[in-house]
DNA sequence: AATGGGCCTTCAAAGAAGTA
DNA sequence: TACTTCTTTGAAGGCCCATT
């Protein structure tokens, strides 16, 4: 099941990987998707199979109502597509995007819920203090941005829309600090950072703990249809 | 088996528009 | 008019596939 400090982990190899080979390089992407692959793997059991961008592995590309799409992870069960997840991990110049990122990800939900018959699954991950850099000056952001309940807000008027297929069945976000000299992540105490409101449901329905005793139990209701 | 063009995807970054 | 947010554009990596 989900493990607190394997999340940890892999963000900061994650991190790491993103400082070493930049923004454009899939080593990025490899440790935090792993992290939720195997924990998909531990949820699913072994008669399904688990599809993500790994050394050895690929993703996969799922027919989606209007297109088909390469998916972060996708879960089969004999070739089937039974559940998708998209990652988000942003790591610098989040405002200037925010949108852009919000109306992608709906946009894959979308193509992919619409189909009617799997459910999509979302996660977020982002810093509190999250730098902003200007073209070619990497090293030294130009500012730092803050991520505020107006940031979060977005997310949690599509999670408690009534069911619609650009509505994630599931959403999980998770804030970090990021200490950039030692590499190190923590997660971000949500109370001092947010309103009561938004804390609240930052710690309950959208927790990492919460996605994935949810998409736990999805996982329990598909078995009863078979 | 290597090379490279074309296309897709993702992650920014610049400039425009909005707002206090 | 300075700061914030939004929209549009661009850059780079990777994959597919034709050509050699």
């Amino acid at each position: 099941m989900y493990n607190e400090e394997q999340l940890i982990k892999a963000i900061e190899q994650s991190f790491k990987m993103y400082k070493l080979y930049g923004a454009r390089s899939t080593a990025k992407l490899k440790p935090i998707h792993k992290f939720v692959a195997d924990t998909l793997t531990e949820i699913y059991g072994k008669s399904f199979e688990v599809h993500f961008m790994g050394d050895e592995t690929k993703e996969m590309t799922v027919d989606g109502k209007y297109y088909p799409k390469n998916i972060d992870i996708t879960v089969t069960k004999n070739g089937e597509v039974v559940f998708c997840l998209g990652i988000k991990f942003v790591t610098s110049n989040y405002k200037q995007n925010a949108n852009n990122y919000f109306e992608n990800m709906m946009g894959e939900t979308a193509n992919i819920q619409a189909l009617g018959n799997l459910s999509y699954a979302q996660l977020i991950i982002l810093r509190h203090e999250t730098p902003y850099y200007k073209k070619n000056e990497t090293e030294t952001p130009s500012k730092i941005e803050i991520v505020n309940d107006k940031d979060i807000q977005k997310y949690l008027n599509l999670v408690f829309d009534y069911p619609q297929a650009h509505r994630p069945n599931y959403i999980g976000i998770q804030v970090i600090n990021v200490n950039e000299v030692a590499n190190k992540v923590a997660l971000t105490n949500l109370d001092n950072s947010f309103s009561a409101e938004t804390s609240k449901l930052l710690n309950g329905k959208l927790s990492l703990t919460n996605f994935f005793k949810e998409i736990s139990e999805y996982k329990d209701f598909l078995i009863t249809k078979e």
